[in-house]
DNA sequence: TATCCCTAGTCTCTTTTTGAGAGCGACATA
DNA sequence: TATGTCGCTCTCAAAAAGAGACTAGGGATA
């Protein structure tokens, strides 16, 4: 077993490439829930307001029911989300973000910006793929 | 169809709620791409350096040949990365990362950070969840 | 009164994605 | 001769995701 692993930097931190397997590294626990196919599109509308579950499947209209209630119970497991029930009639659930899923979501932000900026790039680094291939 | 959807704001942009359907939002699109299991682990790592196609199967080891190269190709078709194959006697590939890819790594490192500084938060929520379910 | 719809899910079935592992071809080492 | 190295691709099994029916209890509609 190498122990002389090399230690990439990343803003100014450490990351320490001899526990990247899937069980010791942080990073990998964390953003394995959050880099979901629905993940970060809920946070993402969660983050402007709160939302009730129906509410959510309008606006992400290709979301399963299955998946929007998996999804939402990972979030809250990981302490992103609340969920709240209230005993009206039909009853109605509201989803609402947590400190902590505000503290994450700064940063996601950059990364969601970054995507609207340059989707044209990638777009046109897509058609220079495809085009050689 | 409803013309009128709420607009929320993130980081000071606004993202049309209108288009959340996968073909019309370009968050969606730049994301999906990202958001797979391996591909934040990859840029991860050619952030630091270039890498050979064994090393980054040795750094991370659960990654099957498979999701590897499909994984590398993917982000060698959006732009994020560049495959170069050198003839020698056991071919040999390098992959590097790109401006774009760079450029997308600045706020992506800032993601990865949270979840380096939030790992115990996001456990102790976990524990949390599971104890009351 | 009978029928329908609303809510937030769960359950089942099918399709897609992922993982585990073998094979490849040319060359180096033991 | 046998085995290992390189960067893959291929096949088959397992896991995950998607589609859609079903639930309960009350309110609105016909």
């Amino acid at each position: 077993m190498n122990t002389n692993v090399r230690v990439p930097q990343f803003a100014g931190k450490e990351c320490d490439m001899s526990n990247w397997d899937a069980g010791n590294c942080p990073v990998r626990d964390v953003i394995n829930q959050i880099s979901g196919k629905w993940s970060t599109l809920l946070l993402q509308a969660l983050a402007e307001r709160p939302y009730r579950f129906g509410e959510l499947r309008r606006l992400v209209p290709d979301i399963s029911q299955r998946m929007l209630t998996q999804t939402l119970r990972e979030l809250q497991r990981d302490g992103y989300i609340d969920r709240e029930v209230f005993p009206t009639k039909p009853p109605s659930v509201e989803y609402r973000m947590t400190e902590l899923g505000m503290s994450l979501f700064l940063p996601l932000s950059q990364v969601l910006d970054w995507a609207n900026a340059n989707h044209a790039a990638v777009k046109a680094a897509r058609v220079r793929f495809d085009a050689e291939a």
